[in-house]
DNA sequence: GTAGTCATGTAAGAGGTTACATGATTAG
DNA sequence: CTAATCATGTAACCTCTTACATGACTAC
């Protein structure tokens, strides 16, 4: 039940629409947190049932509608919560172990294939991943801007250091996720001339 | 649909019944993948519909019965098809990312204790990983000694090799989660003293 | 007028969690 | 005989994915 949190920390920088997070959770955010645009909707007006969020109406044009949601006092005790309980380990569940574990009985060439996906998706990702960092220690990053004018001056440090203390995990991952990789691309070129013997339809150059 | 893949993995190194696929994946193999067993017998059911496995009826006692499922042709050549295949990277979404990222508004006891039992889930979760790497570079590891009297001598090396890589991962992964805790309990002690003002419960004026 | 964006929804189905439910067998 | 373990299932519920559906507004 976390989609609930995620947007309650989002609105408790600043309100937004169903619309607004939409982009959010799939655009510069996606790699943070995502949701698809048919979870938000229903999850925002649950959330307005349960007195978390409160919605405000805005005419849109002449007919349409906009409908802004803020955080209620009751959200805000609610995230408070929600930040002060230990995390549930979940059942452990990763399709890459689960797929690395089966490279013996791929081709070579899609080992390899494979491998190259995995570094290329992890560059990326830590490039975003520093990019949001660097971006909250220099005050750049738009939501945390509105945070901090919330609160005062002298939580700003510690607000920053947290916030962009969660990036560096997951940039560290991805160092760690691409130094995997190549160690394993290195595997795959001494075993290569070898035995691959499950792949048919393989020419060795 | 990976759960149908990891099934089909454990039984292509051996035949088993529902009940040992039931322990495999909540105890030792539960750091690897789990599922829960009321999601392994219908699966098994379904899989036994498709093709992919056939089951053996054995007699228990007098009056008992055992289903012990053994994958067919056509189990291997999905097994093969999906282990050739890149894996779709999913929506990123992370639970302890999304926490660490409202630490700031949580007590420095709770972030405290959080971060130490994140780094002791991963002390744990490293020691497991590494075991089983070690294990199967040994070949003392029950199900691959069965896997590789399926396979010529001359697949045994990369066989080893590519099975504990997968483990590698896991430990990598886990070292980056024990080294990201520990820098995180000193930036906690570092902004200590100074002002976890959210702490209780009031009014944001 | 029309294309692109803003804006909000619904429906079907897969996958996973928790809990319930039952009975046979074996070791003490 | 009794407890632990072996063994197999079902049901309710929640979350997430994919796809469908609609219409207003804005810039050209």
């Amino acid at each position: 039940m976390s989609l609930r949190h995620a947007i309650l920390g989002v609105l408790s920088a600043e309100p937004m629409s169903g619309y607004d997070l939409v982009q959010l959770f799939d655009s510069s955010v996606a790699f943070v947190w995502s949701a698809p645009q048919s979870q938000i909707y229903p999850k925002l007006r649950e959330m307005e049932q349960d007195g978390l969020v409160e919605v405000n109406v805005l005419p849109r044009g002449q007919r349409a509608e906009k409908r802004v949601y803020s955080i209620t006092e009751s959200g805000e005790m609610e995230l408070e919560r929600w930040a002060n309980r230990v995390v549930a380990h979940g059942p452990f569940r990763d399709a890459v172990s689960l797929k690395a574990a089966f490279f013996d009985i791929a081709s070579s060439e899609s080992v390899r294939a494979q491998l190259d996906d995995h570094i290329a998706y992890y560059e990326r990702a830590r490039r975003q991943w520093q990019n949001i960092a660097d971006a909250i220690r220099e005050r750049r990053a738009a939501l945390i801007r509105k945070r901090l004018e919330k609160r005062p001056a002298r939580d700003h440090e510690a607000i920053i250091e947290f916030k962009a203390l969660a990036f560096d995990r997951l940039v560290a991952i991805a160092e760690a996720e691409i130094a995997w990789g190549r160690r394993a691309l290195g595997l795959v070129d001494r075993l290569e001339p070898g035995p691959r013997s499950r792949a048919q339809g393989r020419r060795t150059g």
